[in-house]
RNA sequence: UGGGGCGUCGCCAAGCGGUAAGGCACUGGAUUUUGAUUCCAGCAUUCCCAGGUUCGAUCCCUGGCGCCCCAGCCA
């Protein structure tokens, strides 16, 4: 527990709770986060968790950790536990309150029987076409099915069967009865239970009739005792229905609140289409760095922490917003920058000679793991006649404010000396393939005794002791900001997303384990690939660049 | 043309009748062996628009305008 206020932006749930923690309306704080195990989670589900496990944390409650899963055709267990793992990344623990709808069922069943005895439910046998035409449209009301009005013991018998699985998929369906002229298309005599013969993913073969999602989520809200059930704003039209089963039911009854979800710009956030992409092969899988999901994200190299500062820099709102992809950059940015050990690497490498240093001598330079935390400590960097910059650090020709290396200019050499371009060498189609340098050597660990000013400071490595290897410069996935709005948001895909590429490292970048995350120095943030890297043979995934004011002047 | 929501700085977002928080972005300037980081300063006389109530309105009322969601036996 920090000592200091923390700045604690308020958002309308905050404020709600503290509100009915004061008026006595409740006396704890029990929320839950219920994703569907159909899919991998993303930022969005990130937003999401992060806010119903946060404020169980804020008001000293408990957040449940609860799979919906009433959609056997679509769930499964690998989704189960990629969930859970991409939660516990994060940092929330749901403790012992791991639950699933499913868990549930039996009790569905029962209460779905109490209503149907209470006149409240029934089963109609319209085909699904028959249905939809007699719910009506926005603007004119539904009719009743003509099997309405069967009598509670038909409906008993009807249902019963049902259960048993003597009748086909889609043959039978239990509605709520409550009004088919409601102006809310929810309660128009909203399905209940459908027929599915299906396995589910926990309860196997039992069951052959399914709940919706409609009659099992208040309930489960309901019998873990949850407080606050805190959802998306696309089922602000359901509360009515959520609270109509709890009344009907007479059960505890949660309080349902809606927020709106995050939009991501230059990404995509539904299911379906990320199932697109992996399925349809545009990226490498669910885990590809270029993915919003939280395990591509890691193994982009985002730090979790990283991750919950977006959270909450995001805020919580009821207006539909589009939050812009730098911001999450910027956080990421913000983490590593104090975590990240720096390294010198070079991407697009030029050659350098020192001409007044021995082609023999090699020297062990010492060089600060992170500048800003000296207790870090240092590491060794050696040293040449030979070495390697990048070619952008050069220009023939340079304007004004460039202030890298060029012909007859000086340049710092990070954590080394200052060179000076005397002599540029050229191949055939004019491309400059070496540079013939002199170096102060009295410069080391101090400016030059002539009092000269160096403002260019560039990265290097020495010839003879890098190692080439892979890199992977990633990108925004989608050229658009709002994919959605194209044409075929698959055409909106960035085709420079991902460029394998490879590097001249320093030895320290060489024997490093999977999922580190280095600062090239200049350059940018580096992971540590954790499917594709080998032992001595690492493959680096660019987690997000510097910011380049330099890149913006020009 | 039905119902449910939302409109505060470029992007988020506090505020809930007493005279516009904060973050990010942006712009200056300082420090710096990363054109990074850090630091300091600046950045809405105004809250979608128009009326009204009030000593006083972003907050209340009325009427507009704009945007989002709903017609799955998905969640």
């Amino acid at each position: 527990m920090s000592t200091e206020e923390r700045p604690a932006s308020s958002n309308f749930i905050r404020t709600i709770i503290s509100e009915d923690l004061e008026s006595g309306k409740r006396d704890q704080v029990i929320t839950r986060f219920p994703p569907e195990p159909n899919g991998y989670l993303h930022i969005g589900h990130a937003k999401s968790f992060s806010l119903n496990f946060g404020l169980a944390e804020d008001f000293n409650g408990r957040c449940h950790l609860r799979f919906d899963d009433t959609n056997p055709i679509k769930e499964d267990d690998e989704y189960v536990e990629a969930i859970k793992a991409d939660v516990s990344w994060l940092g929330f623990d749901w403790g012992e309150h791991l639950h699933f709808a499913s868990d549930y069922f039996d009790q569905l069943y029962l209460w779905a029987v109490q209503l149907i005895k209470a006149g409240k439910a029934y089963v109609d046998s319209q085909s699904a076409d028959e249905m939809r035409e007699n719910r009506g449209t926005l603007t004119a009301a539904g009719i009743d099915s003509p099997f309405r009005n069967r009598s509670i013991e038909d409906n008993l018998a009807l249902f019963e069967q049902m259960k048993n699985g003597e009748f086909a998929d889609g043959s039978h369906i239990l509605r709520a009865k409550i009004d088919m002229s409601s102006p809310n298309m929810n309660l128009r005599d909203p399905a209940m239970y459908r027929i599915m013969h299906t396995d589910h993913h926990r309860t196997g073969d039992k069951w052959c009739i399914y709940p919706m999602y409609d009659f099992a989520h208040g309930q489960g809200d309901s019998i873990e005792g949850v407080t606050y059930s805190i959802c998306t704003l696309e089922f602000e039209d359901h509360r009515p229905l959520y609270e109509w089963f709890l009344q009907e039911l007479d059960i505890f009854a949660p309080q349902q609140i809606e927020f709106a979800r995050l939009n991501l710009s230059y990404t995509v956030m539904s299911k379906r289409k990320l199932l697109q992409l992996v399925n349809d092969k545009h990226v490498s899988g669910w885990d590809d760095p270029r993915m919003p999901t939280l395990v591509g994200m890691r193994r982009r190299g985002y730090p979790a922490a990283a991750i919950r500062t977006f959270c909450e820099r995001i805020g919580v709102g009821k207006g539909a917003s589009w939050i812009d992809l730098s911001v999450l950059e910027e956080c990421v940015r913000d983490r590593l920058n104090e975590s990240a050990f720096r390294r010198q690497a070079v991407l697009n490498p030029v050659k350098v000679t020192i001409t007044n240093y021995p082609a023999d001598k090699v020297e062990e330079l010492d060089a600060p793991n992170h500048p800003q935390q000296p207790e870090q400590g240092t590491r060794k960097l050696p040293f040449g006649n030979e070495l390697y910059i990048d070619r952008d650090d050069f220009m023939e020709d340079p304007p004004k404010k460039f202030f890298r290396l060029g012909p007859g200019r000086e340049v710092r050499l990070r954590n080394a000396y200052i060179i000076k371009c005397n002599e540029v060498i050229k191949d055939e189609t004019g491309e400059v393939v070496e540079l013939i340098c002199s170096a102060d050597l009295d410069t080391l660990g101090k400016n030059p005794a002539d009092g000269r000013k160096v403002k260019g400071i560039i990265h290097w490595v020495a010839a003879q002791q890098a190692t080439e290897v892979s890199v992977r410069l990633y990108d925004r996935l989608f050229n658009q900001e709002n994919p959605d709005k194209a044409e075929n948001y698959i055409d909106a895909i960035n085709p420079e997303s991902c460029t394998e590429t490879t590097a001249m490292v320093e030895p320290g970048l060489i024997d490093v384990a999977a999922g580190e995350t280095f600062q090239f120095e200049r350059v940018g943030y580096f992971s540590v690939d954790s499917k594709d890297s080998k032992p001595g043979a690492p493959v680096f995934n660019r987690t997000v660049t510097l910011r380049d004011t330099w890149a913006k002047m020009k």
